[in-house]
RNA sequence: CGGGGCGUAGCGCAGACUGGUAGCGCGUUUGGUUCGGGACCAAAAGGUCGAGGGUUCAAAUCCCUCCGCCCCGACCA
């Protein structure tokens, strides 16, 4: 291909909406333009490198047994109320009416849409295992689209979903998609780290989410230094050093603290540690309130909070609210003499010499101990494991933090969908029983920009060879014919040769040529010039390295393709 | 949805406080010189200043309304 013959809009400086590296390279290499928040228009070179994700997916779904299929985007409503998702996925799903005032939805995924084919298309126990996958866009009303491809709201998704005969059948199935995915990013060039997940609204018991390390990333992970756990921060748990029982010591004293509401401000006004603090959080459990207790120096998870309550809604009360259900201002409240049920993490289990709100404006309690002052609390797990916490695996491991891209997910989701469906088979006994499912995501879109996030210098990207548009760039530098026919020769073998290439025929100085070149990243950059052409050579070098070779012009295809043999 | 910010030429920005009819760098076009890491000289094109309304002799600038975009948070398969 001739840089003059296609459209590769090279910036010299980022739009100043891209925050992130990857984004701003996207942008900056010509790869994507924005239509609207969420929106963007795939340019050659993006979307070259697109279909050869894509390739790679389909090359291994294949290998892993899994069957092509294309589902509509545009989708009835019922199918949605059939499992009930209409409601629960309401907000965050595109909805629209046809010109008969039917109501229609813009596919957020699809496993209404697959269950509803396969119960009618699957029926016999020797129909089954079947896994089946497509590559389709996906619209999501995302309450803030951000950060380029990242978090977009429409984007391509892999989706793939495996109806199996029981639950062990579910775990081969299951294990083909993992092991599939490992080589998927691994052919990606990526580095992926596999963490345990929640299974949140899908359903489900089993998941895990394969994570690009970025500090740009939108998840929270923690894994252990020592051995293989690794979770979402979601889910992650920390080991409790055995509860000590702490001597409950003095009674409870009031201490006045004017206008000190925070845990920064308390702290600082006690002159205690945050850790010796208590938080007291009013949420409304489905609409009702409830007091969640947690160290000061902690951060709550709701989704544990949410299952420890058995609640559908959560949601932390106002002003207000907090003022009625503690008779105290925002940042006094305290599980002393509270009225409405109270759950402490079990981090707090036999702590004391602790201070917390008084329920009382500007005063707190010190001297507060868990076990005689809080001893009707329930406790559960309620926060965020951080580093140095204690490994859940291991004796010996503390955990850390990193912060990862989720560019895969696989789900064991049991019957939610296929009871729904009614999708279920005979056995070999003629007795009729539920398919159980699985599935598995990729986010296609999400995935290419994870690569640009893990792989680019201060020059631009370095495409791994595997998903880069083009293979090699050819640079004719010297301003004469004789250069840039010797260049599109070289296209020629390139091309038969199986190695795409593209040529910056444009009339450019060297400077320009190069600079674009290696924002560009493909893998090799082969400069043609005078000065090398003297010699019948041409100069290869790697994008990746730093240093070139001078390679006899006749031999320059050859050197290329053991490159990356 | 709450908080903050932005919207002026393709991209990056100044001008706004203090109203007087729009500017800089890069890019683009033409001519010439140049040619190994974003060249130089000369000439030129390109803007309903996000939209609508208001105040004023006069609005990019002041006021009101709306729209779009970005960031933080809440939210979310």
């Amino acid at each position: 291909m001739r840089l003059s013959n296609t459209l590769i809009p090279t910036l010299r400086d980022a739009p100043q909406d891209a925050e992130i590296e990857s984004h701003k390279l996207m942008m900056r290499a010509g790869l994507i333009r924005k239509l609207g928040a969420g929106l963007y228009t795939f340019l050659p070179m993006g979307l070259r490198a697109l279909r050869n994700v894509e390739r790679i997916i389909r090359e291994e779904m294949a290998r892993a047994g899994a069957i092509e299929v294309l589902m509509p985007s545009l989708q009835p409503r019922e199918i949605w109320e059939t499992t009930g998702r209409y409601e629960t996925l309401k907000k965050s799903m595109f909805r629209i009416r046809d010109r008969q005032d039917r109501d229609m939805v813009l596919g957020p995924t699809h496993e209404e849409v697959i269950t509803e084919l396969v119960s009618h298309e699957l029926n016999s126990y020797r129909q089954l295992p079947r896994t089946f996958y497509q590559i389709q866009t996906k619209f999501r009303d995302e309450i803030r689209p951000r950060f380029g491809l990242m978090r977009a709201r429409e984007f391509i998704m892999k989706d793939a979903y495996s109806f199996d005969l029981d639950w062990d059948c579910l775990d081969r199935s299951y294990q083909a998609m993992y092991a599939a995915y490992q080589r998927i990013f691994e052919r990606c060039g990526l580095r992926v780290k596999i963490v345990e997940a929640d299974t949140g609204a899908m359903g489900g018991n089993a998941s895990h989410e394969f994570m690009v390390l970025a500090e740009a990333g939108e998840d929270g992970i923690v894994e252990c230094e020592s051995c293989a756990y690794a979770a979402n921060v979601e889910r992650g748990e920390r080991a409790l050093t055995p509860a000590v029982e702490e001597p409950a010591g003095a009674g409870l004293v009031d201490v006045a603290t004017p206008n000190a509401r925070t845990i920064e401000e308390v702290s600082k006004f006690l002159k205690l540690p945050a850790r010796r603090l208590i938080k007291t959080l009013i949420y409304l459990a489905d609409g009702k309130p409830v007091a969640a207790l947690l160290a000061g120096d902690r951060d709550l998870n709701e989704i544990k909070l949410r299952k420890a309550l058995g609640c559908t809604e959560l949601v932390l009360a106002d002003a207000a609210q907090v003022e009625s259900a503690t008779g105290a201002p925002v940042g006094f409240a305290g599980p002393i003499g509270l009225t409405i049920p109270v759950i402490a993490d079990a981090g707090l289990q036999g702590r004391a010499s602790l201070a917390a709100g008084a329920n009382k404006a500007d005063t707190h309690l010190v001297h507060v101990s868990v076990t005689r002052d809080v001893g009707a609390a329930r406790f559960h797990d309620l926060v965020n494991a951080k580093t140095g916490d204690a490994c859940p695996r291991c004796a010996a491991g503390k955990l850390r933090e990193m912060r990862g891209i989720e560019v895969g997910h696989v789900f064991k989701l049991g019957t939610k969908y296929s009871e729904a469906f009614h999708a279920a088979y005979l056995d070999a006994n003629k007795e009729k029983k539920t398919m159980i499912m699985g599935c598995y995501g990729i986010g296609v879109t999400r995935t290419l920009q994870a690569i640009i996030e893990q792989s680019h210098d201060e020059n631009g990207i370095i495409w791994p060879a595997g998903v880069a548009p083009f293979l090699a760039a050819v640079l004719p530098l010297s301003p004469n014919e004789t250069c840039m026919n010797t260049a599109l020769k070289l296209e020629e073998e390139l091309i038969r040769a199986g190695i795409d290439a593209l040529v910056d025929d444009r009339d450019e100085r060297p400077g320009v040529k190069f600079k674009d070149a290696d924002l560009l990243g493909c893998p090799i950059r082969i400069v043609v010039s005078d000065r090398s052409l003297a010699e019948g050579k041409v100069e290869l070098r790697k994008r990746s390295e730093k240093t070139s070779q001078l390679v006899p012009l006749e031999e320059a295809v050859s050197r290329v393709e053991t490159l990356f043999s």
